[in-house]
DNA sequence: GCGCGTTACTAAAACGTGTTAGCAGGGTAG
DNA sequence: CTACCCTGCTAACACGTTTTAGTAACGCGC
């Protein structure tokens, strides 16, 4: 139980040469001559002595953490009841594990937001981070912009300079009640992911407005209603839809993990799906194809769209420009068996 | 647009004071004396100049990071579906971040087990792990156990001298398939959470068993299907039992997520739950009570085991012994409405 | 023999903090 | 008057690496 840690000075002794010498073999630096038999006596006395180089002191000397932040703008509570994150985690451990980064993760509540940006960035904690859901209002974003910390944003904001990976919300909740229409539904209720002030939520209801207007059906905002990430908050929501005097005959519901909820309400109700009501999804995280009966819902390229933001990241922390400033990915309705022909 | 970095020395030369005197000052430490004169202009010099510490440079000189590792032995793919996860994160953000901690993720794959953990462990960057659904076989936290790096267990590895946190899987199995028993079946089939390597799957499957032979009724193996964590694996596990001869009127499905697969498995063989089939899964995560029938399941305090193992971690760090080696929190049985009697 | 380039390395300076040892200056006890 | 302690501060080292600027030795053409 040799407690003591090894640092490259004892490599460099073991081996007869300067630390500078272990570092330059180390390393690979290119462009340096150092003869294959020093390099290979570096190598062994490092091998005998199971050096592992201090993470910190390299950070220090390169200016360079190594290191990425996901941030999150979300409650402990949220974060808990997200299906929708694992997918997240697993594109970015993936990608992160590749370039050989490491990954911190990070949830800011609502009131130090502006604060923990700039303390991450300066702090110099990571090289670059991820910002997950971001809320319209987030005025710590605003400032993010002004400091020179590599970020990119998962999801939009109106108007920020910010690099972006997202989907098109819109066109894909339009899609989707498009699809509704087809089937001849015209009384179409609307439930969100989440409350208006995060990004994605005015945008997926514009969508689905869209669609209605295009065909010729006027929105009716009692039909309207506003989820908050969780199954809890679409059980409230299409209680209150069914509790209201409008009669609909189908719903778009702008989040798997709400759409949990309001399932369980309908059937609660004596409702049956998707024989009373038809209901359209969106996400498509895992459990959708196995739910009762398999969900029809918008498939969200959650693993690319955490890669393709994790690449974009890395680009910037290279100083290379991203080909483009908000990289859009496709998405695509997957057709199971909760919705039915009028 | 200022890119230089604010160090102690600006905010020291701006104050008046020498560099020392700044970290004094704004560490708060106890037992010196400074007139609280110069503690105001070191305070207002460092707001002017929006100081904020440089963290890796904390971290070298005091040896510590400041931050804690989350390591989990599974690939991307078991990580994107694993709805157990977010809780974890929630309880374990609520806990780092109250003690102003950072906390790191790490997917480790078994090929590089013994050197990740290693590495993590000597490299620095964090001060000590947290360990999810280890391996029964994983070589490199046998190795760990060498190494002083405080560590904590999230599930128990038999003989091992790791402190831990969890829950006494084989009572809480063997009371999940009781319930079923009292309710008067006797054929009843079993579904693992994972593949017989993960720790607490042969446990949940002893549970099962004891229960079993405590109502005088003999296991049959053909009756028994290891899952592998994704609701996939459950889809293929259910078929596999509806393949074979043997005649259940129940099954015990060892993972809720797992357990969505089954049910899915067992609605297409056109089986009714709880009609034909009554089933009992394990976890509680979010969804289960708004399943189709809700789920009846054992509860499982995701939130508070992470908070518990991220205390305990924490008076590992501080040299602290903690009051258990392993911690065992309770389980409860959550009857909702997928069990029948018979 | 001189200049010059190449090879194989090293000494020393960063990086930005925390922390120990110590130093003036003044008060106080003996 | 001396010895000693307190207050309020600072100089200098430590942390473990990367990287810059060099140096000593050698070959080689002329």
């Amino acid at each position: 139980m040799k407690n003591k840690r090894v640092t490259s000075q004892d490599v460099a002794d073991l081996a007869g040469v300067s630390r500078t010498t272990v570092s330059l073999v180390l390393n690979d630096v290119e462009g340096i001559h150092i003869s294959p038999e020093t390099r290979q006596k570096v190598r062994d006395a490092a091998d005998k002595l199971g050096y592992i180089p201090n993470a910190t002191a390299r950070a220090l000397a390169t200016r360079q953490a190594r290191a990425i932040g996901l941030v999150m703008t979300r409650s402990p509570h949220h974060i808990a009841s997200d299906t929708f994150l694992p997918q997240i985690l697993g594109g970015l451990l993936d990608t992160v594990k590749q370039h050989k980064l490491r990954l911190l993760i990070e949830s800011v509540d609502a009131e130090h937001q502006d604060r923990v940006y700039l303390e991450l960035a300066r702090a110099k904690h990571i090289d670059g981070m991820i910002l997950l859901t971001p809320r319209i209002d987030d005025a710590g974003l605003r400032k993010l912009e002004e400091v020179e910390i590599p970020s990119v944003l998962m999801g939009k904001l109106t108007d920020s300079s910010l690099f972006s990976v997202d989907v098109n919300n819109r066109l894909a909740a339009r899609k989707a009640t498009q699809y509704l229409i087809e089937l001849g539904h015209t009384k179409i209720a609307c439930i969100s992911n989440a409350r208006p002030s995060y990004s994605a939520a005015p945008d997926r209801v514009l969508g689905y407005k869209d669609a209605l207007i295009a065909a010729g059906i006027s929105p009716d905002s009692d039909l309207i209603q506003y989820g908050d990430f969780d199954p809890q908050s679409g059980f409230a929501s299409m209680q209150a839809l069914l509790a209201s005097e409008k009669k609909f005959t189908a719903v778009f519901v702008a989040s798997d993990n709400v759409a949990m909820g309001a399932k369980s309400a309908l059937r609660q109700a004596g409702l049956r799906i998707p024989d009373d009501i038809s209901i359209v999804g969106f996400d498509d995280i895992p459990w959708a194809k196995y739910s009762d009966p398999p969900l029809t819902t918008v498939r969200l390229p959650a693993q690319e769209l955490a890669s393709e933001a994790c690449l974009m990241l890395l680009d910037l922390m290279q100083g290379l420009e991203p080909e483009m400033q908000h990289l859009v990915l496709d998405t695509e309705l997957v057709v199971r068996k909760s919705c039915r022909r009028l």
